[in-house]
DNA sequence: AGCTCATGGCGAG
DNA sequence: TCGCCCTGAGCTG
């Protein structure tokens, strides 16, 4: 389920339906026992992500600390009995509604000294606005690892997965195995203001939406594709599909331990990128 | 019914 | 760099 949109949209959606009411908080798989009896029947003040961070405020400093990792998933729905209560970790329900966490990497009672030394140890979110994109840029700037690397460091940019990373890179034709120090500084700024325009729209949407009207399969006359995720791609899970742009079967290989996609032909070896 | 994979990240080696 | 954790969908048999 999570990049950084993801968490956005959920902290969003958290706030309006519980934000400032008295909420009922439970364990059912008991995982989360302790905390959530802590929790129970306090009022909930608000929600709020940092990069791929989702952070729930009780009354009386408590915060519940959520990262969803790979597979983990917050839904919302009417508040009624869980279907597999087995695995459901965390559920908070008032006025009719609810939400259930399941499968998180984590999920912790902390207290705000922590949530800010999480906060801290994090590098700038594209999807909030006191993003520091310089401290990025700093931090790209002196690294030897590939682009593609860097894109994954929660230190470098918050919030940006898998998906964005395929998607950023291509759309400025890009060598994802150009080191950091290599990039240009219009590079950089194309690249993150691309992010912070793509993201805005995945929390919009609850998408990752990144092919240009002039390259969606209908304009290039080929039958559409969407991926699982949800969204239109130009390269993220095509391996073997002709590029949107070109038409070269779109490659993969193994970057930082996860799948990267990536067209040859449109980000060759040493290609610098810049703005498209 | 079982296996693999997934928008992630940690700790051991 | 690898193994591991969490859950569920989409395959294969």
């Amino acid at each position: 389920m999570p990049e950084g949109h993801v968490t956005h949209r959920l902290a969003r959606t958290l706030t309006a339906d519980f934000g400032g009411r008295r909420v009922r908080v439970s364990s059912p798989q008991g995982r989360f026992a302790d905390a959530a009896a802590l929790l129970d029947g306090t009022v909930c003040e608000r929600a709020e992500a940092i990069g791929k961070h989702l952070f729930i405020e009780f009354a009386g400093g408590r915060i519940v600390w959520i990262h969803l990792g790979l597979i983990g998933k917050l839904q919302f729905g009417p508040d009624e009995p869980p279907a597999s209560p087995g695995t459901l970790r965390l559920r908070i329900a008032a006025d009719g509604v609810r939400a259930d966490l399941r499968g998180p990497q984590w999920c912790r009672l902390i207290t705000a000294d922590e949530r800010d030394a999480v906060a801290a140890a994090s590098g700038p979110d594209p999807l909030r606005a006191d993003a520091d994109a310089e401290l990025a840029w700093a931090r790209l700037h002196r690294s030897r690892k590939p682009i593609g690397a860097l894109l994954m460091e929660q230190s470098i940019f918050a919030g940006v997965g898998n998906i964005y990373r395929a998607e950023v890179l291509f759309r400025h034709g890009i060598d994802p195995l150009l080191p950091g120090a290599e990039l240009g500084r219009a590079t950089f700024d194309s690249i993150w203001s691309d992010l912070v325009t793509l993201m805005a729209l995945g929390v919009r949407d609850a998408r990752i939406d990144t092919v240009e009207p002039d390259h969606t399969p209908e304009a290039m006359g080929r039958a559409p594709r969407v991926d699982r995720h949800g969204g239109e791609v130009y390269v993220y899970r095509r391996a073997g599909d002709p590029c949107l742009r070109c038409g070269t079967p779109v490659a993969r290989a193994e970057l930082a331990g996860r799948h990267l996609y990536w067209c040859p032909e449109c980000q060759p070896a040493g290609a610098p990128g810049g703005p498209r």
